[in-house]
DNA sequence: ATGAGGGCATAAGCTGGGGTTATGAGTGGG
DNA sequence: CCCACTCATAACCCCAGCTTATGCCCTCAT
């Protein structure tokens, strides 16, 4: 796929394969449940396991990652100070996996299902997860189906009927379709740190952009398309460095190849503060895009799809 | 603790617990490594398993969410559609893992680590992780140990020379510390998507926020005493509603309880993109606030330190 | 005082998911 | 045409995590 190469690289952290150092799924549940309930036992309940088993659970939890995380008394259980560290990460982890489920629900989910979402890569990857567990907060009984692709491929969707709602970046709005802003996301130039361009202060030129081979998705993207538009003014984009399939693939190109690429803001969120990628600032160059959510025109929202709209609007 | 009651409300999400629907980490690395590798057995083998065992793993992981993830040939395997989608959620979760992973090593190892950081809760929380994930990347060797607490605490023990490298959020610039600004934090007032001021574009005055009783960390926290400062001008800030100890139950409240917070940006980020909460703009009023790195004044840092150091700078 | 009740720990036993080895079957390149 | 690679299936094994059954400790109300 990209350049880089498992065998070659040992996976780059600490020791053995992540999961024989961090405690599984239902470990963590149980944890933040005893950080909620303040007891082992109710929080077993909620689990729905019981007392002795929640009580070994967390000891094996305890020896596992060398911390003791909860201080146990004959009245209760309370988060030992490591404890309240550990239980916010173990949070963040949850709530990725929240995240997930409630993506992958939403492609199980074929035709039958109540609502039906078709939106772009970058926003399914990225937002559409989010929503669903806010919607699925709100309206528990919603069963979502989703379906991914580009700009045009929502478009058909929607106007053949099989999709209830879509969601697209980029400029253009696709015919026959009703539409909404409910957000902006902004194309970032990313490079590695140890690249030249990553000391800049001072900030490329956008001729300078135009003229540098980059990694990039490969044509018809909506991130190229927008990058294409903008840069055409200043010569036009040089002919990429390597063209890659998904946006992951080019994240781990720019970290190891040491070429840059431009990426949407939202793809690289975590990569900036962990500073694995830095942002280039490039002067005079618009790359602000619109998120739009998008409906066959005349049909306006209602139900199922009225409630997602409603959580999605001035994301961003 | 705070409002929220597990017996009262069950769960709030779609079934049973998250981790009968979500494959566990081991599953989902793997995932990964396919994807990377293009082969079963080659993923099979990053992962230190047999190949057999990996094919019944992800096949496993295929009937649990009932969707093809990947398209087998006699040549190897390419995800499916669903399955690249899929596999970055997954990539989502997994490097949430990472980061409990960084983070939990770094609670471990007590006082003989090689390089003793002390940072703020927040920081802590949501920032290092991610740099001791890169710190790990870039200098796998380095052993971390972390000790968390508020500013003055920090100092303490960089003072007391228990500690190589601090970090602090905040107005005060402890004495006896050199310092760096490594990047930038900003309060924001959040409420609930019911609250009335969710509604309000034009944003709240200063006088407004002052007055309101709001739902706070306890006195003495950062975040508290920005925001003390800020609307000292104002009227300075009203009786809180509620006083709480955690970010979490803080945030938690808010959601429930239909009554404003000010939170660092940093927490919410989450929050705001799902929409589980809305950021209320205030017009005239500064709740930015420098996030610093601090160490013994003239032991400029060094080694670890100084990677560590490197790879933090300019962040937010 | 004293029992009732909630909270945690320990012990013994079962089960199944995930691992292994061994093998077979399909496909494309030399 | 056979080798080298892929993946799938089968038979077996093991231990992590569950259960039930108990006991101790502490507090609070009678």
């Amino acid at each position: 796929m990209s350049g880089t190469d498992e065998a070659g690289l040992p996976a780059a952290d600490g020791g053995g394969p992540l999961h024989h150092r961090v405690p599984d799924l239902g470990a963590l549940e149980l944890l933040l449940a005893v950080a909620r309930l303040g007891s082992l036992g109710r929080a077993a309940r909620a689990q729905g396991i019981t007392q002795p088993a929640a009580s070994s659970r967390i000891r094996t939890m305890e020896r596992q990652l060398g911390v003791a995380l909860v201080e146990r008394s004959p009245r209760g259980s309370r988060l030992t100070e490591a404890g309240a560290l550990v239980t916010d990460w173990a949070r963040q982890v949850v709530e990725a996996a929240e995240a997930f489920d409630a993506g992958t629900s939403a492609l199980r989910g074929r035709r039958d299902s109540r609502l039906r979402v078709a939106a772009s890569m970058t926003i399914a990857e990225y937002l559409l997860p989010g929503w669903l567990v806010a919607l699925r907060a709100q309206r528990p009984g919603t069963a979502v189906s989703l379906l991914a692709g580009n700009s045009r491929a929502v478009a058909e969707r929607l106007l053949a009927g099989e999709a209830d709602l879509g969601f697209v970046e980029g400029l253009d709005v696709p015919a026959g379709l009703d539409t909404t802003v409910i957000g902006h996301d902004r194309l970032a130039v990313v490079a590695a740190p140890a690249h030249p361009w990553a000391r800049r202060r001072s900030g490329l030129t956008a001729a300078e952009l135009a003229a540098t081979p980059l990694i990039l998705r490969e044509r018809g993207s909506g991130t190229r398309q927008v990058l294409d538009a903008a840069l055409a003014g200043a010569g036009g984009l040089a002919a990429p460095l390597l063209e890659l399939a998904s946006t992951t693939a080019v994240k781990a190109a720019v970290v190891s190849e040491a070429a840059p690429s431009v990426l949407s803001e939202l793809a690289v969120r975590e990569e900036l503060t962990a500073r694995r990628l830095v942002e280039v600032p490039v002067r005079g160059l618009q790359l602000g895009r619109e998120l739009r959510a998008v409906w066959p025109a005349g049909q306006r929202p209602a139900g199922p799809a009225r409630d997602l709209l409603g959580l999605t609007r001035r994301v961003a």
